[in-house]
DNA sequence: TATGAATGAGTCTTCATTCAT
DNA sequence: CATGAATGAAGACTCATTCAT
């Protein structure tokens, strides 16, 4: 198998077992279990689990950055932003993959190669919401007053926060009625929008 | 040394471990060394681990939480409570109490026993998240508009999910940062309660 | 409390975790839960548990052994010799003593202080399994035939092993359909008997 | 090595420790010592220890109850039984076999599948004894009479008690003395048959 | 490249034994 | 004499990692 495709299968089954077991049960053979391959060969493709993990992130963020602006790129109302994030949560549930994400960013410590790559790619997360933060309050009498970065900080932290206590069944409402709130005050805003903008 | 001094010796070590290792580095070896004792002792006052964690969690937790109502109790300016948050968020770096719970949150899972007391022990936050907000809002025309309990949920999980970026240095800002966007909001929303309660 | 109260305080727990833990779990701190002291105690009146095993084996062995003499001493029928020993079988059990005794012999190494109190007890035992059966045979034409010795090592081993696997409830009859099928064959032998000596 | 052989490799070596050192000192440690391995190694093949000791009672206990029937199996009179058991028992003493059964079932607890495994093997035995005796008692007068299956039980039970009596030096005789007085009586009860068959 | 058996270090846990009170 | 907390030495078990095939 060409080196490429097999390193991929070992990201893709590295993350289905951390969204499914959580990362210490996301052991060399839990991994290989779940990739329907042998325990050694992810030490033919990588150098320890570490690298495994770190590429993991990083493929993991990335991809699915990528498909939040893809689908996020041209919307231009709070209402259509949260039915466009409603989806691609959906997605992210089915996938595990801010699942996995969580779990990586949770085990990791302070100084290890693996909270190098987070800072790395929560960094490029901040970057997204402050793009997002800007196209709603932009033209409105807000805009000078938002604190638009540390915002986003906070969104892509309770995102994160969200799917840690979602996956303990704490939290009475879930991230559903969450969404249907924010729903909402999304109306509410763009309402708020049009009228001035019209 | 009597019992239950014992195990408050216990417990305040693994704090001090959670909050300095993180949950995977946590051993019974390493709560045994940060705090003075042999490994043995450990089981001479719980029955595993897992019991020493959970106990743990309740332990911070409501201590923390009864602290946190003691401080906020009479506040009722929102640039008051932030003022307040921001000691008691101080304390709770340097006595590393969040970042204990966020780490046992983090480890907990689903079915585990440790996950029934994250869920009890969350519970109780976000009565004390719905108090803070309803004290805000009550007496201005959002009161029937805010979804409190969503917002409350969101409340919690944010707090946890920036204690667990803050560990990382992930975040541009910081907890220093965020609280300072914090206050100015506060103080605009003061201002507009007084212009109405006047 | 007296030396000797307090030492046959801790022979009659350990033959009670004996019988109902089995040796295994027969540790300082079962022992002491199960006589209502503290585990201490036992290092001030043994050396170690191995003399506490020791002493129990000797004890109640002694005391058994006593027991059995008393009670079938005047018997001259093997249906007699039989309906006594079912009676006896029914305090060993009730009380745990032959339970404690098999745990002991099972656990013993051959080169143990406790395998050659072993051999001791057993010793004993032999000479009275061998005194019961010349009582039986004596005066049959038998008398010169039966190899006494060999048949009361036997007797006593069968015993031992009878324990042991009626602990497992293996053996599909039990010690009650075996002394059943005993006591038909002590009614045919005494028959035989007396048709001699009458 | 194929998964087999190492599972083999790891019983045989578990029969050696058991029937040497008891079943309190078959560690895995010792086990590992005794096959020349890791001790890690026992875990790649079986689940735990108990797993090991279940399939070593099962192997152990299957291969030499095959090897009695072989060895016994065309046998029709009482002296020859006692002379191919005497070979036999020597070859059980040799490679230690009944030794070790005798460890796993003295060390077994009523509920556990070590138990359940000692009660499925005994049965088996049962039957092979059961067979043995009415080999010897048809065809003669005592056949009605005889409690086959107590007999057979009686039997099973006493082999394993006097093998763990045997292993300690307790017994005055050992098992070759009381196999000399079995082969007399053999000889009388072959004697007695031919009187009456002929 | 892939396999899967093997290793060795590290973890939780138990327990005999000691000892300050 | 008694208590019960503490210790240290195992023991079972897990797992990242290596390596012969």
């Amino acid at each position: 198998m060409a080196h490429e495709a097999a390193r991929s299968r070992i990201l893709q089954a590295t993350v289905r077992t951390l969204a499914s077991q959580g990362y210490a049960r996301t052991t060399a053979r839990a991994i290989a279990r779940s990739g329907g391959f042998a325990p050694g060969v992810i030490y033919y493709h990588f150098r320890d689990l570490e690298e495994v993990f770190v590429d993991t992130l990083r493929f993991t963020s990335r991809a699915r950055l990528e498909q939040y602006r893809a689908e996020t790129g041209g919307v231009d109302t709070a209402v259509e932003l949260v039915r466009r994030l409603r989806i691609l949560y959906a997605e992210d549930v089915e996938e595990g993959h801010i699942a996995a994400v969580q779990e990586l960013v949770a085990a990791a410590n302070a100084s290890s190669p693996l909270a190098e790559r987070v800072r790395g790619e929560t960094s490029a997360w901040h970057d997204y919401a402050e793009g997002a933060i800007r196209m709603l309050v932009d033209g409105t009498p807000f805009a000078g007053h938002v604190p638009v970065a540390e915002l986003a900080e906070t969104v892509v932290a309770t995102y994160l926060g969200l799917e840690m206590l979602s996956h303990l069944g704490a939290g009475r409402l879930g991230p559903g009625g969450l969404l249907d709130a924010a729903e909402q005050w999304a109306a509410l805003l763009d309402a708020f929008r049009s009228s001035i903008g019209g």
